[in-house]
DNA sequence: ACTTTATGACATATATAAATTGCATTATGT
DNA sequence: ACATAATGCAATTTATATATGTCATAAAGT
């Protein structure tokens, strides 16, 4: 399996969404983003894509694992 | 539809590999890899991540929209 | 001309992302 | 004690990513 999102769960309680509210504005359902953010998803490029404009990230800040610097 | 990713294309091109060969190295089929390249397709999270490392590229060199400066 | 390589296109099958619904639990507020 | 919000979990359904196989075509090499 894979990893927890803990980087994603931390974007979204920086905007203080819920998992509820943040699925709204990405345009999906709460169990969708419950999943990624436990790490138990594989998500579709458009889905990552729409998460991270919602929350003012990108692709790599999100979910690319080699931080960078 | 989407847009035709030609950054993929240019990076696999760069690395002188058919999409056979790049789709052999990544762990999925000639097809993926050419549709993904024809923006037909919608890939998972994972097969971006297999593509990115396979290519010594970032998901935001390859896949986010908004080119970093 | 013939072969080989590379790629696009298409059909069908399979795996799985995502939706839908419901329930359990924990925390917070009253 | 009761209500409500937030989250995890699980079952089922639906949509679609991916695999598999095949064919057409164009380019390069012989």
């Amino acid at each position: 399996m894979q990893m927890k999102n803990v980087r994603l769960k931390m974007a979204r309680i920086e905007h203080d969404l819920s998992q509820d509210e943040l699925a709204k504005k990405v345009g999906v359902t709460r169990q969708t983003i419950g999943l990624i953010e436990l790490g138990k998803y594989n998500p579709t490029l458009s889905v990552c894509i729409a998460i991270c404009k919602t929350l003012n990230k990108t692709l790599d800040d999100l979910f690319w694992e080699e931080q960078s610097e």
